[in-house]
DNA sequence: ACTAACCTGTAA
DNA sequence: TTACAGGTTAGT
């Protein structure tokens, strides 16, 4: 479900409740839900720890414990992270609560897709496909002429490009349907063709559109919720996402849609070429 | 490079 | 009943 402009979002309200909380208590309704280091278990790494700051790395939060421990979380299609200000009872989807001293963050997913570890804060950008993450879009890190090199030895379409963490961090579907709208390219594209100029688009359109999310509070759809359960805004602004056979904001054509990778792809045949 | 798998819910 | 949903990965 969320997104670069969900997770910095959830990351921003998190960070509000609970850094210098300890964690006192958790309960584990559904254990594979979460994973822990070696011989500890998740439970016993969290358990009695402060939170002391909070990150986004692409569409994963990294939750720094004291003691030298991070807890990842990838919240995957359905997952939400709720804080609660006075105890809750869990809810049927809730896999995971984490009691404080002030209130408690519930982990709840619908589809089961989203995990927890409890990893070393030092392994922690080591351990999985973290290891192998792209640029922060948002950051310095993000350069056109690296961008460039990147899209033009991938012969994948730009729009398989785009969802491809390894060459950039924290893109999924509605934004790099999105994206392709604002830059006006073709989501078909073999990103190697794209020219200077369209590269030159499709960077600013990344950055423009990313940052348009995060200052909407993310897209609400259906499932995407932050930490204090409210909605984003970013839904009643897209262009293309959601609007097959609508027509085109722009110049009223009706928008097509078609499959990449095995995912739904709007676009404006008139402004996308 | 495409598909199935992981899951459940909702809408067609 | 079937298709599809803000994601990723392990298989052909």
């Amino acid at each position: 479900m969320p997104e670069l402009p969900e997770v910095e979002t959830i990351c921003r309200s998190l960070t509000e409740h609970l850094i210098g909380q300890t964690i006192q208590q958790i309960q584990v309704y559904w254990p594979f839900a979460v994973t822990g280091w070696a011989d500890m278990s998740f439970v016993e790494i969290a358990s009695g720890k402060k939170i002391i700051a909070i990150d986004r790395r692409g569409k994963y939060l990294l939750i720094h414990l004291q003691q030298g421990w991070t807890l990842i979380v990838h919240l995957r299609m359905t997952g939400r992270l709720n804080y609660y200000p006075a105890a809750m009872n869990p809810m049927k989807h809730t896999h995971v609560v984490f009691c404080f001293d002030q209130g408690e963050l519930h982990y709840h997913d619908t589809r089961k897709f989203g995990r927890l570890q409890a990893v070393p804060t030092d392994e922690a950008l080591n351990t999985g496909a973290l290891a192998r993450m792209g640029p922060e879009p948002l950051s310095e890190d993000f350069r056109f002429e690296i961008f460039t090199a990147a899209l033009q030895k991938k012969k994948v379409k730009i729009k398989t490009a785009l969802l491809d963490q390894s060459l950039i961090a924290g893109i999924g579907n509605i934004y790099a349907d999105e994206v392709l709208f604002t830059a006006g390219i073709f989501p078909e594209r073999q990103a190697a063709s794209l020219s200077e100029t369209e590269i030159q688009k499709l960077f600013t359109a990344i950055r423009t559109v990313l940052q348009a999310g995060i200052i909407a509070r993310g897209t609400s759809f259906r499932d995407y919720r932050d930490a204090n359960g409210e909605k984003g805004d970013f839904q009643n602004q897209v262009q293309v996402y959601g609007r097959t056979g609508l027509s085109c904001r722009r110049c009223g054509k009706t928008l097509e849609k078609l499959r990449i990778n095995g995912r739904t792809t709007v676009y404006c045949r008139v402004c996308q070429k």
